[in-house]
DNA sequence: CCTTCATTTCGCCATATACCGAAATGTCAA
DNA sequence: TTGACATTTCGGTATATGGCGAAATGAAGG
C-alpha cells in the first residue's frame, strides 16, 4: 500500500545497501557499522532508521547495544522480494564482499568508543 | 557489476514508477506520458532517460514519434528481478488503477502538441 | 531546402537528502 | 543516584534531485 517508492529510495543509497548486505552475515549495533562504513554514529544511526521505517532490517536491544537484524521473514511481499534480490548471487560488488570480511574481524568491545 | 544504487535510484521516484506501470499496459510515447503524468515534456523526457540509463525501459522510434517499451526481457538478472516485482499483483495502488485506464483512453494523434 | 512537430538538452530554481558534531536520551552497573 | 557508554535526535551545510521553460536537435513531408 502507500508509497511504493520510498521502499526504493530506501535502497537507492550505496551505504545503505552496504549495510544490508553485511546485516546479511550476521546482526551488527551500530558502532560496528560506523567502523566498517567510516561514517559518524549518527549517520548510520539515520541510515538504519531508514532501513527499519520501510521494514527492511528490525532492531532488538541486548545490555548496553541495539542489535540490527536483516528482516528476511517480512511478511510484506514487496519487501520480502526486494530483500530475495539483494541476496541473491546475482547481487554482488567488491565493496560487499569486503565488507563482509570486515564483519567477521569487528569487534564491537574492543572498537565502541564515540 | 558498477553501482547497484543506482539501479534502485532509478525505481525511487514516484512518476517513474508510475511510468513503469503505464509501460505495462502497452508502448507510450513521451507525449502520452506527460498527458497522463502532467508533467512538462522535458520533465518526462529525464525521467524516461533514467529509466533507459538502467536498463528497465528501450525505446524504438516510429514515424516522428519515440516509443518506450518495458524491457521485460532484461539480461540483467537484477533488472530482469526488479521488473518482475514491479509487475507482479502485489505492487499495486489506486494511482496505478487510473493511469492504466487513462493509457487506454489517449490518442497521440489528438493530444500531442507542446 | 524549409517547415513542422516530437523529443532532448540546457540553465535555472526549489526541495530533498546525506553528512557531521553537539546535545539529548536510555540503559546498565557501581 | 551517579557515571559510563551506545544510540538517537537536533541544527546546520553541501550536494543531489525533480521540476520548469526556452533553445537545440532530429526526422518527415512539402
Amino acid at each position: 500500500m502507500g508509497n511504493k517508492s520510498k521502499l526504493f529510495k530506501a535502497l537507492a543509497d550505496k551505504n545503505r545497501l552496504r549495510i544490508l548486505k553485511m546485516l546479511e552475515v550476521r546482526p551488527l549495533c551500530v558502532c560496528e557499522i560506523r567502523e566498517i562504513l567510516n561514517l559518524a554514529n549518527s549517520t548510520v544511526s539515520q541510515h538504519l532508521a531508514i532501513l527499519r521505517k520501510s521494514g527492511f532490517i528490525y532492531e532488538i536491544k541486548d545490555n548496553k547495544w541495539v542489535n540490527y537484524y536483516l528482516n528476511k521473514r517480512s511478511t510484506d511481499d514487496v519487501v520480502y522480494a526486494l530483500l530475495m534480490i539483494i541476496q541473491s548471487k546475482s547481487f554482488d560488488d567488491d565493496v560487499y564482499r569486503k565488507d563482509a570480511e570486515q564483519v567477521h574481524l569487528v569487534d564491537r568491545n574492543i572498537l565502541c568508543r564515540l
